[in-house]
DNA sequence: AAATATTTACGAAAAATTTCGTAGCAACTA
DNA sequence: TAGTTGCTACGAAATTTTTCGTAAATATTT
């Protein structure tokens, strides 16, 4: 479960695409700059088609998406694990945020109150089942 | 405990100079500046004097900072609040990466291995001690 | 068929962030 | 006092990220 290549971090704007494709599938462009536009405020302006599509062309150049060409319409699909890049983010913000300490990191993501009970337990669990391997804490991954 | 006014996110160079302000007290931008550069890889280039001193003069403009004048130099102190300003950033970073689940970034975090068993252990007790207060999951805070 | 609509390519503008050069002022040094 | 050093102010360049306008190709509609 190792990424492939060396694919810069994703700005703000890539990892919202790659998150409606890791949740979705793959998809056109239109559909992703539908789901963008959708779950945007009301207020704010709508992201042009364009706007989306030059992006994914973007994200392409850097291997960030990969796409196959079906019936004129190009299908995008992501080229890089959600999970390693979630953590290639995390380290970002330990080092930008947070001096480093991850574990400050997550008792401030804790004290947010945006955990439910269901998923304290969830951590607790977790924690206790991680084991220390070749100087790894590693854990059993289930979905998520 | 709130934030006096409501400031714009730190951006990642503000972030550096607000983690040094924090962990060592007001300072001047010559500190600050050393800093910075003292902990870089070698074979990056230095950040320019002037570079951190005009930083600092914007993030006191946005009412990120605030300073006293002091024999000529200026001693530049936080404005914002260090457990405030990093639950902001985690706010966008969940949404940015996480699809709005913070429980998500937290299994992440722990899933990295860079914490430490004690740590574990002392998040465990923290979420026992976690207490639902009027809809919100709240906790002693102690000093982290 | 003509008009309309959809799609991609791509240069370039716009916006946001970071970096630096220069000037000016005060203090210290030789 | 002349020269050097260290500081701030500030415009502007450089870089990065985001947005858009226009053109070209192909399909769809009337």
């Amino acid at each position: 479960m190792i990424q492939e290549k060396i694919t810069p971090a994703p700005t703000d704007s890539e990892l919202e695409i790659l998150q409606v494709l890791w949740q979705h599938g793959s998809q056109t462009v239109r559909f992703i700059n539908d789901a963008l536009n959708d779950k945007r405020d009301a207020n704010q302006k709508e992201i042009g088609y364009t706007t989306t599509l030059k992006l994914m062309q973007i994200m392409l150049d850097k291997n960030l998406l990969e796409r196959d060409i079906i019936e004129r319409s190009h299908i995008y699909r992501p080229a890089v694990n959600k999970k390693t890049t979630q953590e290639q983010v995390l380290r970002g913000v330990v080092n930008s945020a947070f001096g480093g300490s991850a574990s400050t990191l997550v008792l401030r993501a804790l004290g947010t109150g945006d955990t439910s009970r269901e998923e304290l337990e969830k951590i607790k669990e977790m924690i206790n089942q991680m084991t220390m391997d070749n100087g790894q804490w590693t854990i059993e991954t289930t979905n998520h």
